[in-house]
DNA sequence: CACAATAGTGTGTATATGCACTATTGGCCG
DNA sequence: CGGCCAATAGTGCATATACACACTATTGTG
């Protein structure tokens, strides 16, 4: 990568070639296809591992609250749910205001859930290891803040 | 979002709420909404300006040169050159072996991208504030590294 | 009770992503 | 010289992402 090509300690923040929202993209795409090789035998997608992660640990949501829990587009969720309902993963259920409905586990999620997350421990692990819990941490944490600061 | 919801100075990676992928694929998203609604008057999205910018540091390329240098995959290229192709933005020339080809901008490229920079030096400046240079530049080795290691 | 305002959800369109597969073509070798 | 082969590029499929818009149900107000 171009990052890569930098030699001095201090990156130019100036030049294109280092965009923070090109690497951060370029960093997503190659732990995503990371995750998807370490995993894929679940036949679980990034996008909906925290999903089901999601709604264990909320028991039910409706499609507004979990899409501002996960912090994605309503809409994507509208269709990051098709595959998990098609395979009957999660469930909707009732009507509350306005066309509300609940979402929920069915047990096949809360199964198939339960047999991915030790796997899922070991590729985070070995994910952690790379640069240590501490500074795996900071970085999150730092992350998010500049997120949350510049998209307000 | 989640990792906000813990107040601790140590995240526990242990848990899904914390997964390392799930996040990053946030922040990207997150970053990537800011450089849309700070920079869609150029009609440029996240994956156009980086293709433009290589062009106009190696002057041409083909496929696989530009996709290896990007980091993303060949054929999702291919697919991203289309609309710039389409808008007249990078032009595709003669043939060599195989059926390779020579990806060039085209002067009305050239155009965009100087239009381009400077606002998005300031998109750039505004994120990179957040954290400060030094931070960032650290964050984005530091991801690197870890991307690297991860997927190999 | 009718109706407007509101909230929740779904769909159409466009782009992004990558794997598996197909197509093309220049050059080498028999 | 002609066919095979390796390198390169493109397509089909499935999913991901989000904006704009349409649709449906609830609720507040007159």
């Amino acid at each position: 990568m171009h990052i890569h090509t930098i030699v001095t300690k201090e990156l130019s923040l100036d030049s294109m070639e280092n965009c923070v929202c090109f690497n951060l993209r370029w960093v997503s795409r190659a732990f995503s296809q990371y995750f998807v090789s370490a995993l894929n035998h679940h036949g679980l997608l990034p996008t909906q591992t925290p999903i089901l992660a999601a709604l264990a640990a909320k028991q039910e949501a409706s499609m507004a609250d979990l899409s501002d829990w996960l912090g994605m587009d309503r809409t994507t969720l509208v269709r990051n749910l098709g595959p998990l309902k098609r395979d009957g993963l999660v469930r909707a259920t009732g009507q509350g205001r306005g066309n509300k409905g609940s979402l929920a586990l069915t047990p096949k999620g809360h199964s198939a859930l339960e047999k991915f997350i030790p796997d899922w421990r070991v590729a985070q692990q070995n994910i952690v290891k790379t640069l240590g819990a501490k500074r795996w941490t900071q970085i999150l944490q730092d992350l998010e803040r500049a997120a949350l600061a510049v998209n307000n």
